[in-house]
DNA sequence: GGCATTCAGCAACATGGGTTAGGGATTGCA
DNA sequence: TGCAATCCCTAACCCATGTTGCTGAATGCC
């Protein structure tokens, strides 16, 4: 996942300052601020998220160790959403104007900046789909795929298993569905020996079984071919584009 | 909406070619192909989805006059989800060699790049919030407020009237319903007396009614204050963050 | 002008997922 | 070590939304 990348591109940004702890629960990032710093995780989760008037939480992004927290807010200086720790977390920050000044002239930073937010963007636009039409089961089952693939990614996951801090209420605010349904669901796929889950670890048993059943497409998560530029191998004429339909 | 500063940014790259004709429900751009031009829509509508084995289809996007169709490829090269015409479309292109290019020199043209990614980030974040949590009436109430802002943005609406070319079909893909229940939520809101929907316009009868049921929330589709770079006014000191959850 | 297609609208019924409630395990704090 | 707070899990009931199937209106094509 190109994040990873520009975690390293932003390194020298860094502050020198010690990383910052913060409480579970405790926020990061509030709605409606105008942060400084953004802000990038050493250790522990958070969850980015909104509350709606009436209490409902929805939440829209979790960020694992590794992650930079949001840089959405860099387009308008204004959080729309906020973001706070699901476990006690360590935290380095970025300071934003010495971002800023340095994005003016520095192509290369830019582009990863560029490189984050499309695959953001690549991330979000494919959870919209399960969002919108799959089932509780189905959503659950390409959640944890997606999981699973980020925190292998970065050396956090392997041979199947990681660690899974999240409550049942965190799924069900992410999977747009009950904690009492998020329950239901993950038992059927505990009771089909799809996946293990106790004690705060997450284990799959069956894990083609799991990307079956959530239809999950790891398409989107892929790095580009190359990393020094947005492009790839050089371009071929447009096909025709035939009448219909896409395929699926 | 900053999409409309970068299409400007991206115009003199734009094909001397004359635009492209489409017929409704034909691909611009199809899952899985590795296109080699952006699309640039001058007439028409169009949606960006993904079909599932069994026939559901999920539109995570629709792209009106002045959209540019999905950059969310660039990093990857390869499309994740497919692009069609809605209504009979014009599309102008950029060509994704020459872009490629000229992105390795040009940090303005890269920061552009940037801030129209980061601008859909944010506007994707805030519908995966309703997609997750709201119910039908108020996901329609949303969606109608967001297009109508869009399109107002750009000239294409006023005096709270706008054409509005989507069947109840496309509306409950994009919605994550049944056209059935589209059909009912938008019953409601037409015998309450909000809207008016018929021959393919659209006019919002009272649209602080319309915000309010649909929990919408404009912030989100802010222009930066200032055009050339994606900072804006100056940092002050990081606000010590108490404990709990943050504001609604 | 006539035919085929798509779309809006409606009603009856089915069901996935929400709601509420409660008991038992785990965790964190004093 | 014990109390309080969370969290996990299950069960019973209910409602919002899905499903099916039909009608008539609008649209597009010949």
């Amino acid at each position: 996942m190109s994040i990873t990348s520009s975690v390293r591109l932003l390194d020298p940004l860094k502050s020198e300052a010690p990383p910052t702890q913060f409480r579970a629960r405790e926020n990061l990032t509030r709605r409606g601020e105008r942060p400084d710093a953004i802000w990038c995780i050493e250790e522990g989760w958070a969850a980015r998220f909104k509350l709606l008037r009436d209490g409902r939480r929805h939440i829209s992004r979790f960020y694992a160790p590794g992650d930079l927290c949001d840089l959405s807010w860099l387009v308008a200086g204004q959080a729309d959403q906020s973001v706070a720790a699901l476990t006690p977390l360590r935290a380095g920050s970025i300071d934003r104007a010495q971002l800023d000044t340095r994005l003016q002239g520095d192509t290369a930073l830019a582009l990863a900046v560029a490189r984050d937010a499309l695959a953001e963007m690549r991330s979000q636009a494919e959870w919209l789909i399960t969002l919108g039409c799959k089932s509780a089961a189905e959503k659950i089952a390409h959640f944890l795929c997606e999981l699973y693939f980020r925190l292998e990614r970065r050396g956090k996951a392997s041979g199947y298993m990681c660690e899974f801090p999240l409550s049942q209420q965190d799924i069900a605010d992410f999977t747009g569905m009950t904690a009492v349904h998020a329950c239901r669901s993950l038992r059927e796929l505990r009771n089909e020996g799809v996946i293990e889950l106790r004690r705060r670890r997450l284990r799959i048993l069956d894990f083609s079984q799991l990307v079956r059943i959530g239809a999950f497409d790891a398409n989107y998560l892929e790095e580009p071919r190359s990393r020094g530029d947005i492009m790839r191998e050089s371009a071929s004429p447009r096909p025709a584009v035939p009448f219909g339909q896409a395929a699926a």
